[in-house]
DNA sequence: CTGTTAGCGCTTTCAC
DNA sequence: GTGAAAGCGCTAACAG
């Protein structure tokens, strides 16, 4: 049992050829039965499995499918839950890859879908932000860079859902509203910061750059934008991040200045993920359905895996405002 | 840009050999820096970047570990987070793998390593329950089996964790309480269950054998359970379930019986994932933590990796109780 | 039905 | 400093 058993390792026990046992492990014709079950049940009692690496080497069809995400942080989290049940049934193995190295100009999606393309039969990208990638496998992104119209994609309707918190915001009656934005790079930022501006020029509040900083989906930077806002002459009632970690660092910040939210100023994030739920007070937010997202590209590389055409190559998923407790009616003007 | 760039590739358009690609692409002595310089730049312009599978078969380091789960739900994701941001700067990419597949006898987590033993550098495996692994990279389990005392394991504290549940239902009044036990193949199961009968003897309730069913970590069997539970001719006024999604079994269950939660009937759940907290009402559950479960580990692995003695092999966290919504005194005596 | 052979992409001696 | 060659574990023709 010592140090993993190779193919050689059990056509050694069987007395046969390893060109046998790889028939008889993947059930090829021309093994004669007899054979063949000789070799099964010493593979197994050698506890004997093909070395992945070795085997995609040789043949394309590997039953594992690659998800690709920047890290494993909330959103991603969610998302593979999705993909995992989705994926249950259908025999194959799911790898998830992180690659937090060599993260320069390369892009992680392209260094990552390099070194292991060649194992998966498909991949899903989450986030990726690198527009030209190898085309060897089928291939979905999830939550894309605007990218080559030829990609499938999921993603969600930020647009929408920007709005919807804008205007839930404006209705409580401020009008006086900052923005902490997302990473450039991905659509759906910019999206939410869209629907940010088109809620405000609905509502004939006229646009004010001063409100909006730079969050980059970052904790650290979502921080110093939620200082800049809060040190501002004129405090805005309100802020609107472009994600839930974001508006989480808002909350925190505030509050350690001594601001009460939601009286002194109410929040909002978007993406809904656990942590929001958990968070104290607990955070209004967009929810976006990541465990869905996650299914339908499931739904779409599935097809694409099976050589079909995808009737709809760009899935957009509806967003909804769950109101939790950082939001309220603007303190009466205190100057 | 088309179907990856192999290094023969690279090779060609550097017009040199492999070997030299190789050396060069890996930092290796002998090649000159100013043809190292070439081929680094033409590497890059294609995009390229070795195989993991290819590269793992001829050399041993390859910069990834491994963790391996029986699939993407809360628990093992919150693992994954932590071992993530753990392993963040330590220059290795993280490959979760989740085997759905073959699911018989041999165990997924011997499969798996089988299959990726020699691509990794080294592996943490989440809820172990098979014993003798093939020995070949550095290991650690999370949560295991019981098992051979040679494996690193990190886990939390099952039985401390079980007692603080039982004592907080038992302090608010309930005498009669049901147990949806866990998989019974693992140790941090049984421990929880050990707890509810330490705790129900040290206030001098007696056991009651009826009220113990099995949950075994799935739905389906612990809705049953919490169905039989509710069935009895004298009905436990308390549920302590071996984890939060049998907890969230039994408390959905209650509720489509037509019994409030928490007051005609108490539920505390184990773990605190975080579906715990935006349950409705929001579950009073047993806290582990586990994203420090998944620091713990990759502490261990990196120790083991680094050819390190370890000097505690067996780490056990501890757990707290996390009062939420569903807990209360029983309601007075009704029959 | 079974074994021999070639070669996947890569790293590593070992000659040159 | 550089390249030829061997071989990692495996599968896919092709012979026998």
């Amino acid at each position: 049992m010592q140090g993993r058993a190779t193919i050689s390792d059990v056509a050694a026990a069987a007395g046969v050829s390893v060109a046998t046992v790889s028939k008889a492990v993947n059930g090829r014709y021309g093994v004669g039965s007899e054979t063949a079950a000789r070799v099964l049940r010493i593979a197994s009692e050698l506890g004997y499995a093909s070395s992945l690496g070795a085997s995609s080497m040789r043949s394309s069809r590997t039953g594992v499918v690659g998800v690709f995400i920047a890290a494993f942080e909330p959103f991603s989290s969610e998302v593979l839950k999705g993909i995992g049940v989705a994926l249950g049934d259908s025999g194959n193995d799911v790898l998830a890859y992180s690659s937090l190295t060599g993260n320069e100009h390369d892009g992680w999606e392209r260094r990552s879908l390099s070194r292991l393309g060649g194992t998966l039969d498909g991949a899903i990208l989450v986030a990726p932000t690198v527009v030209d990638l190898p085309g060897t496998i089928p291939l979905v992104a999830i939550d894309p860079h605007t990218g080559p119209a030829g990609l499938a994609t999921v993603d969600s309707d930020g647009y929408g859902g920007a709005r919807l918190a804008m205007e839930r915001l404006i209705g409580l009656g401020h009008r006086r509203i900052g923005f902490v934005s997302g990473r450039h790079d991905l659509r759906s930022a910019l999206l939410r910061e869209a629907g940010y501006r088109s809620a405000l020029e609905e509502a004939g509040i006229p646009f004010d750059a001063d409100l909006v900083r730079a969050g980059n989906y970052e904790l650290k930077l979502s921080r110093e934008a939620a200082n800049q806002l809060l040190d501002l002459p004129v405090r805005p009632t309100a802020i609107f991040a472009a994600n839930d970690l974001s508006a989480l660092a808002v909350v925190q910040v505030a509050q350690s200045r001594g601001l009460a939210v939601p009286r002194d100023l109410s929040v909002v994030g978007f993406d809904d993920v656990p942590e929001a739920a958990r968070a104290d007070p607990p955070l209004t937010t967009v929810r976006q359905p990541m465990q869905q997202l996650g299914n339908e590209a499931v739904a779409m590389l599935t097809a694409l895996m099976g050589q079909q055409e995808l009737r709809r190559p760009h899935v957009t998923l509806a967003t909804r405002l769950v109101e939790r407790h950082t939001t309220a009616a603007p303190a009466p003007r205190r100057g």
